[in-house]
DNA sequence: CCGGTGATGGACT
DNA sequence: GTCCATCACCGGA
């Protein structure tokens, strides 16, 4: 027998940090009837389960983030802002609560499907450059959530090609206060054009803070 | 390039 | 009622 096509549910299966960093250059791939797109991940965010205030599951688990508290492996899919799906993969032993946020990537697999998808992406760069643009692109959304990404599921994360630590760039996280603030959770890889490049605060009140990332342009 | 803002609906207090 | 792990669009520099 080959090697299998997705990643081992060991891969999941540890710190939340570690995870997220060899998930970089990595590619999540969707199935549908329309046909696959895969996304060559150019920018994920590490959520530290239950102690960390920027988590779903900061207020411990509800319905919506029951999976968070399950088995490692699972995509996790929430709405957000009326509008929009993001995907995270979780990782770390039950009840950890732990995942990583797939922020951005480069379409590298069904192009044409994600352009359809993305009518509003005028460069091919922005298809999949942010958390809900990247589902969109992939045709992620509810049905998703819950999924075994570890293989026999239309939405798995294949090996791709790893990235040395050269080109990996750690970044503070966005809209999160608290003790965790300083802890570099997001990784991205280094002068990459796909990865987004977004504002700190979003449409927060005035005043916020402007920490840009370290790992723009 | 950059900052400001409306859209839009569900989860949780 | 308030707060979003966001995006697209618009106008100004």
């Amino acid at each position: 027998m080959g090697a299998p096509l997705t990643l081992a549910r060991s891969f999941y299966d540890r710190d939340v940090l570690e995870v997220a960093r060899d998930l970089l250059g990595r590619v999540v791939r969707h199935t549908t009837p329309e046909g696959v797109v895969g996304v060559r991940l150019s920018e994920v965010e590490a959520y530290a389960g239950e102690s960390d205030p920027g988590s779903h599951a900061f207020r411990g688990p509800t319905p919506r983030t029951r999976v968070m508290f399950g088995e490692a492996g699972h995509a996790y899919v929430y709405f957000s802002y009326g509008m929009h799906w993001c995907v995270n993969l979780v990782c770390g032993p039950v009840g950890t609560a732990s995942a990583v946020l797939l922020r951005a990537g480069e379409v590298v697999e069904g192009l044409e499907l994600a352009r359809s998808r993305r009518v509003a992406a005028r460069k091919d760069v922005d298809l999949a450059r942010g958390p809900a643009r990247l589902t969109q692109a992939l045709g992620v959304d509810r049905a998703q959530d819950g999924v075994d990404v570890c293989g026999g599921s239309s939405l798995e994360v294949l090996p791709g090609r790893p990235v040395p630590d050269e080109q990996v760039v750690w970044g503070p996280r966005v809209g999160v206060a608290g003790a965790g603030a300083a802890t570099p959770w997001r990784a991205s890889l280094v002068n990459d054009p796909t990865v987004s490049a977004y504002r700190v605060g979003g449409r927060r009140s005035p005043g916020a803070r402007a920490t840009r990332g370290a790992d723009e342009s």
